[in-house]
DNA sequence: GACGCCAATGGTCTCGTGTCCATTTTAAGG
DNA sequence: CCTTAAAATGGACACGAGACCATTGGCGTC
């Protein structure tokens, strides 16, 4: 466990020139550039990164706080994000608070425990963990939110245009006929915070449909509880001719519950689906889907965090958005009964 | 940002009684832990887990390198070592090898940089890296290995029972009555650095089964290098009557191969995978696979660190082994024509 | 040859906590 | 009330690198 100062001894310099000779390598002589760089290779001298942070500058470790690890989208998120910032030199830490405000206040603290230059986080779990970023933000760590902004949040947020893309969903799916539209969860600030549920309602209405009440049920974000969902609706006397899945997790829950009930998109009932994974392909429909472009969305989270964190750049606008896509593939289709409207 | 003395300043203590409120309340009056306590609170007090690693001590932070984090069996793993650990008051640092070797060591260093207590690697790239995972032992650095091990390397070992894994493939494939079997992807101490494609020719070859060398070819593990394997395999003169996917990720490519070439499993081709996802329950027909027990696993890599560093218990074994669970969906069936064998 | 300048190098302090040892206070026993 | 041991508390130092200022050496100029 060689420091600096045996690289130092072993090159016959002080600390000082040692270390010089891994930050500004164009002040040494040559020579003694040369006699550290050995004594470097001699040693295995690694920099703890953990020391210089203490002073007060910055550490070399960023931390991530995602929804859950396991679905695709902030897999490949913190692929992106892990990337970029590992190309820059900083150390990734990742948690989840597995869409639960127990979880996310903890998953904050372990990480500010570590002290983390910075945190991008995907929010939305309770008064405390927002408080919490504030606090944060104050003693001077970087906030950057991911998927979701808290309401009159002061940090800067790399987000989807989660209501272009409902829109384009809902128009689509009227265009080709459908009238008694689901979408899979309605919003709550605690349990199902996302802004695509919550902007469902006003897409619908400016198409002129209503959403009953029957179709509203709030529930947790996954696979089973939309498997769940489909069914509940299925069920209902005026069940939805097309259900909108609010991520592609849902969408699997939901394609299962309507293969056991013998249900068929897109004839018996149209399926759309924020995110596009490769499964969707393979199913008999193929599904369609409202692609995020996922590693523009890492990437730019990450920059925005190099670029504060490196050059003092803080970005000019509050948000950075993008743009989901609608993949057409074949789970929707005109209504069996079309509507009236 | 307060620090422990001002903590200590405000409760009227010393510094050490302080930190004693936290580490061992039970030597303080209750008096005094309270005063303690209430500075603590008052001043929003977080120690910083850095500063005690410096003397020498252990850091509170685990390093995990996986292939890919957006397969989701490493994802699965990393959540859950990551539940595991964080639960202990561990932070975990993610990163990812990417299957290359150039990026293993550079993600081996940074997280070392961090000086983290210890080490759970998915390994298996370059001599590089197995050198450089040697000498972190030898700095005290506990190193796990996961998914697959090194030849002859002294670290514990969280692993499947592969080779039992593709003798149960190979056994039931054969029992259908198949003779042409290919794995999708042959050996290869660098590229294709798993033990599944290692046991592969051995396994056939106790049922008496040859592996044609056209059969054999090395390429990396992703879902495109499958899908364009399958293409060839399917258009050699002996096209094999079954495919033994190595991975969840694989299987999906296959899949999508079979698919374009308007082959219908099982009937004019059988298709088995390693690895249980959710969408091999959607397709049609459903993927016969050979599920791992993925959450066990990162438990026991996690248990494993978790005892080890904090009491000094080290696992007797040199590793814990898993068993896979073949699960029969209905994409295998006895071959179109059936061997002579 | 004295002076000044700049490049190259060295010294020292700081960060926040854990560890070890020293000191003070308290309670028990005579 | 004094002694003594134990309980409670305090002080000093170490860890490893960054920041800042001090010092040394070489060279050109007048």
């Amino acid at each position: 466990m060689a420091n600096i100062l045996d690289v130092a001894k072993l090159a016959g310099v002080s600390a000082t020139t040692a270390k010089r000779a891994l930050h500004e390598p164009g002040r040494l002589r040559p020579n003694t550039l040369e006699r550290v760089q050995s004594a470097i290779q001699t040693l295995h001298y690694e920099p703890d990164m953990r020391a210089g942070g203490l002073r007060g500058g910055q550490s070399r470790a960023v931390g991530l706080v995602v929804a859950s690890i396991v679905e695709p989208f902030f897999a490949e998120l913190a692929r992106s994000i892990g990337r970029t910032l590992r190309a820059a030199g900083y150390s990734l830490m990742v948690s989840e608070n597995e869409y639960s405000s127990e979880l996310e206040l903890p998953a904050l603290q372990l990480l500010y425990g570590q002290r983390v230059a910075a945190m991008i986080v995907r929010p939305g779990y309770g008064e405390a963990s927002r408080e919490y970023l504030l606090r944060l933000l104050g003693r001077g760590v970087l906030i950057v939110e991911v998927d979701y902004h808290l309401p009159d949040s002061p940090f800067f947020c790399v987000i989807l245009d989660n209501a272009g893309g409902v829109r384009d969903g809902v128009r689509y799916l009227h265009g080709l006929g459908h009238r008694r539209i689901a979408a899979l969860g309605a919003y709550h600030p605690r349990i199902h915070a996302e802004l695509r549920s919550k902007t469902f309602p006003e897409a619908m209405a400016e198409f002129g449909l209503p959403v009953p009440p029957a179709y509203q049920r709030v529930v947790l974000l996954n696979e089973d509880t939309a498997y769940a969902l489909t069914h509940e609706l299925m069920a209902l006397p005026e069940p939805p001719t097309a259900l909108f899945a609010l991520n592609g997790t849902q969408a699997i829950g939901a394609y299962r519950a309507l293969r056991e009930l013998g249900l068929r998109p897109p004839l018996d009932v149209s399926l759309l689906t924020f995110d596009n994974y490769s499964w969707m392909t393979l199913v008999d429909p193929p599904v369609d889907s409202i692609e995020q472009p996922v590693a523009q969305m890492g990437e730019a989270a990450a920059d925005a965090v190099i670029r504060a964190l490196e050059r003092r750049e803080f970005p000019a606008a509050v948000q950075q958005m993008f743009s989901g896509r609608l993949i057409q593939r074949g789970s929707c289709a005109p209504p069996a009964t079309p509507a009236v409207g």
